[in-house]
Order: structure tokens, then sequence, then C-alpha cells
DNA sequence: TGGTACTGTGCAATCGATTACACAACTTTA
DNA sequence: TAAAGTTGTGTAATCGATTGCACAGTACCA
């Protein structure tokens, strides 16, 4: 009841002006003269006047809203990755719109469709696992609103990127070991079909030759981000006649398997076997032993992913362009053996 | 290029009818012929048509859009809440916009503003501890848009809430702690003057009554959430004459400071001191031992949330209510002392 | 002094969807 | 058969902010 309306209308109205001449005022318009400016201000506050941003995002088909799309909210991850971006956003009175694909191509088509319904600036995407076809996306590129992907991407791609050097992080992971003194380092490969997955198992590969170590083919398995799956494929590798001497694991959830496993079979982790995971994920820090992993920079991800967001959309859409942030490794309890230490 | 506009005046214009026509037809009008509704939805098929949500929000005044305030959006419960409530409200169409407050009240006043700028139905928030007035929130629903907050409130608020019982959670987990044989149990509390932690208070004391054990003001002790803070009360409570046997901390980081403390003193845990936390998160699963603590639905507690403010939205805002959620005691290692293996 | 330039403001259309009101054509009822 | 009701659709206003165009008034210039 206060104040029914808080419009350029009413102000204009109470000034005995029109909405025009409030909304230039408001906009600082240079033919409108300072002291109009100033009444205008003073209203503006006294009613308590906020402009309806839906209204101005219809008038120019501009919204301040930013579309994320991501497979979950509430991993780690990703949750990080969404908090370095509001951060950013917010500065230019961005906000953003939070969607989940829970990795499902279906779903993140859906969202898609809903986020450009609300009529966001522009999306910024982490693709779901299913995701092989990126259409949906052009089809927002083509709208002319740009689409960020970050992390999760597919290559030759007509938008931007924002990843970490998933080759880089396995490769110093792999080296690290080695330098320890691990001479069998077994991989637990993600889906090699996901892009991330594929760089890593190529850092771990270059890393071996470059240390002239032989490639194992056994040695290698797929093994998803899972504790149970970590578990299973550790007890498997131990089985060898020719057990490992440590794991990479593509997730640190494997790798927690991977511990959890040895642990309980009487290993000792790491002098025995090495163990390192790749994310560094909170609980990791807290492991006994502590896990050394590879930190993938969510936050910083999210900072520039939204930089890169928002240069694209004021830039005018300068053309696609693909940011590496450098993955930082860890060092932790978990591969701590000392060369001289090795049994 | 391709389609210019896909509006409901290009239906319009295609099917030689008028834009009144083609609204009526895809809101499933009565008066509108079969016939009509079918060339219609073809034709918005076939040209791609999607409702320009702005538009509609703008005129009927009611937006598709929930704003939700949060400390942080990496914190994993929120994160796990805000999984909850995304899942729940897009089955209605809603989306929902983030801000996080930082813990300050003057950041949480600002969402509230940008959140109301950009139309949003409704809000749901968790307040920051510096938070003390709510008026920014009654701001809020005497335009009636709904508000609900969850987790941090306010108590005789005029808005609704959804919260675990935290004094059950206290009470339960302390008694926990007493059937398997601990006597003097200390307590981190948190800042009492935050609702949730004054609750969790209580629990504890009525705990200790109802099996008859003494009060001792000397192992209450206000501990903020961090593990390095859990590490320095635990120090200072076992350095007592009469140090305590068992720790039950209204969170998990400082009960986790509690255990590395102890473990790094060749205390053992749960034999010499049990550690009890609250939260459960995540990592609590992994540690060795893996620690007992309280769950806080997070994610049930974003559904239930979400429930309440679509019956607040639809139901014509029916009066505010309050739901009380059951927290679950996870039973795990670091309270593991039966009573006859006492010492 | 007539003409050009600039300053400050208002009018009205626009963005896309919705809806009260109007009305034509047809059907039913007395 | 005239009155009343029903069906199907169009017209135009509306939500709030923006902006091209118009125009009045003043300043400046030759």
């Amino acid at each position: 009841m206060k104040q029914s309306k808080t419009t350029i209308h009413e102000i204009a109205r109470r000034l005995d002006t029109s909405a025009a001449t409030v909304s230039r005022a408001l906009n600082n318009h240079p033919r409108i003269s300072k002291k109009m400016k100033e009444r205008v201000a003073d209203m503006a506050l006294q009613i308590g006047y906020k402009p309806n941003s839906m209204a101005s995002a219809l008038r120019n088909g501009k919204s301040k809203l930013i579309g994320i799309i991501v497979p979950y909210a509430d991993r780690i991850f990703f949750s990080s990755v969404i908090r370095g971006i509001e951060e950013e956003v917010k500065k230019s009175g961005y906000n953003v719109i939070i969607c989940q694909s829970y990795e499902k191509i279906n779903n993140e088509i859906e969202d898609v469709e809903a986020l450009l319904s609300a009529q966001v600036a522009g999306m910024i995407v982490s693709m779901s696992r299913e995701t092989e076809s990126v259409d949906h996306l052009l089809k927002v590129s083509s709208k002319n609103k740009p689409v960020v992907l970050f992390d999760r991407t597919k290559n030759n791609l007509e938008v931007s990127s924002v990843l970490i050097d998933d080759f880089q992080g396995a490769y110093q992971a792999t080296s690290h070991l080695i330098k320890q003194g691990y001479q069998r380092i077994a991989f637990f490969s993600g889906n090699r079909s996901v892009s991330i997955f594929e760089q890593r198992h190529l850092g771990y590969i270059q890393a071996l030759k470059d240390h002239h170590l032989p490639i194992i083919e056994q040695l290698i398995v797929n093994v998803p981000s899972d504790v149970d799956q970590g578990r299973k494929a550790t007890a498997e590798l131990m089985a060898l006649k020719n057990p490992p001497d440590a794991i990479f694991s593509t997730s640190d959830f494997s790798a927690l398997g991977a511990i959890k496993w040895l642990k309980e079979k009487g290993y000792n982790v790491p002098k025995d076997v090495g163990v390192m995971g790749f994310g560094n994920d909170p609980f990791t820090e807290h492991l006994d032993p502590s896990m050394t992993t590879i930190d993938q920079k969510s936050k910083e991800m999210g900072i520039r992913t939204a930089q890169v967001f928002l240069e694209q959309i004021h830039g005018t859409m300068t053309a696609p362009m693909k940011i590496i942030l450098q993955p930082e490794l860890i060092i932790r309890e978990s591969t701590g053996r000392t060369i001289e230490s090795k049994s």
C-alpha cells in the first residue's frame, strides 16, 4: 500500500515531466539538464525507485541474466566454479540462473530452451557426459548470444572455452610419482571419449615415455569416478603377477577407493603403494594419509570464464577464444615415498 | 538469419490471423476452435517458437524466476539445498537465480534489491550470520512475493521457514555419546546468537539432564566452524585437570580439528576420546576414524523449501508456515566405544 | 537581422504477450 | 420469428523502459 508503483512514469508524474525525460535523466543522457537529473535522482531515491529490468530487457533485447548449465550443482567442482562466476559477473550487474543437466543430453537441451525462453544474455556451460553434438549450443550463439564452455568441452567448436591443461596435470602427476621412485604406475583412466580424460591419458603416457618407463597396458584401466569402482579396480590390479607400486587416478574418488582398499589389506600407503588423485576435492586433504592430487583451480576457472563471457558480450562478440589454466600439483602424504626409503 | 523473429505475431502473420488468437490458442483458451489450436501448434513447432517469458512476466507481473540467497554457493550444505530446490521448481517451469551474501548483511540487502529489480516471483533465503533485522525481507513479502527461509532463520518472523530440528539433532547426538559410555562430554557451541546453534546447545543440555549427567560449564566452549579452531579448542580442553572423554562439535570442521589433534597427540579416537560432528559433510565419511555426525537432510530441505515456496505462490499466499525436518544420526567409528571397552 | 546550431524536453512507437471488450455468425428458445 | 445465448475471432490497451523524431527556446554567427 505504501507506494503503489515505482516506475519512471510515477517519477514523471510527481515531477510534472515525461517518462522519456526521466528515463534519459536516469541514464545520464547528455541532453538532459543537470538540474533535471538531480531532481529525478532525488525523487527516485525518495520513492524507492528500482528499474524493472524485465521491461528494459524486453525493450532493448538484452537482459542481465546469464544461464549456467552444469551436470550437478552440488558437486564441489561445479559449485566452486559457480561461485567464481557469480562473484565476477555481479560486479557488472549480471545475475546467474542455474540449471542442472544431471549428465543427460536431453536435460541439457531442455535447459538451453528454458534459458532462451528466459531471455538470457548468454550461457556458460559445462557439458554433460552424454553430450556429443553441440548443435543446441550453436543455436544460442547464432542468436548472437555468447556461449562459453568450461572444463567439459568439445574440440573444434565455434564457441569459447576455459579449461585446465589436463595433459600437463597428468604429466606433472605422473612425473611426480616417478621422481618419488615409483616404477610401475597404474592409471585409472576416465571415459576416454570425454576430452579431459583423453588429455589426462596422453599426459600420463608422455610422462612415462619422457622418463623411459615402459607403458604397460595391463596397468591402464577404465575406472568411473566412484569410490567402490576404485576399490574394485585396485583389488584387480594388486592381484596381478606384477602389481603396480603406484596408482594415478583421474578422479579423487576412485583414488580414495584405492587408498581404502590398500589400507584394509594391510598395504602401507605410500610406502608400498603410492596413490595420487585428480581434482583436489576438499576431502583429499583430510584423509589419512592425506592425498596428493591435482588442483583444478575451480574458482579461478569460474572467474576467468566469467571474464571471457563478459568480453564476448561487451566486445560485440569477438572471435571465440580458448583459455587454458595451469593446474597445480598438491603434494601430500599419499605419494610421500622418498627414493631412498624405497624398499 | 534463418527466422528473424519467432513471436506470436509471426505465427499470426503466417496463419493470417491475429496475435490475440495465437496467444489464446497457445494457452488453450476455451473459446478458440480446435482446428485453430492445431494450426497454431503446428506453426509454432514449425518456426521453432518459444515464448518470451520476459514479455509475459512484464504483462502479468509474475515471472518464473526465483531468487536464492545463500552465504556461499560452494559450501556443500548450500549447494546441496540449491540442487534440491532447482530440481523441484524446474518441474513447475521455474528457474533459480543464485546470489551470495558472503555472510554480510549489506550484500544480502543488495542481493534482495537486485532480485527485486530482476522481478523474481519470490525469494528463498538462508540468512547471513550478520543478519539481525529482517526488514529487507519483509519488504519483499509486502510486495506480495513469497519469502521462504531455510536453515538460518529468525524467530517470530512473518515468513515461512524450513529447518531441521537442531534441538533434536543435538539431543540425539549427546544421547548417543552417553549410551556409548562417555561421561564428560565437551561441547563446541557455535555462535549462540544464531538460532540453530542456540537450539543445538539446548539439545545438548537437555540430553545431559535427562541422563542425569552434570552440566560442566568448563566443557562448553564457543568454537567457530573451522579446523584450526577445533584443534586449538581441543588442545585447551585436554589440558584441563579433568579433560573430557568425548567432544560433541556443532560443526564437522571443528570436530575434524579435534580428531586431528587427538591423533597427533597419540590419543585413540574413539577409545580415549569420542568425537561427534554435526552436518554430515561428505569428508566425514572418509576420515580415519570415520566421523559420527548428524545429517542435515540438505537435499530434502531444498525440496521441501521449494514445495513450501510453490504452495505460497499458487495458494495465493497462505499463512506463513514452519516446516521442521528431523535430522538423522549417522553412526560411524569416531564414537564407537562400546560400554564394556571403556578403559 | 536572418540563419544556423545547440539545449532541453515531449510525443509516440516499440519490445512480445495478454486480455477486456466488441462483434459477427450461428444456434437455441419461447 | 424475434430475442437470447454461444462460438470464434479481432481491436486495442497494457505492462515499464527506451529512443527516433519533432519542436520550442536560446545562443551564436556573418
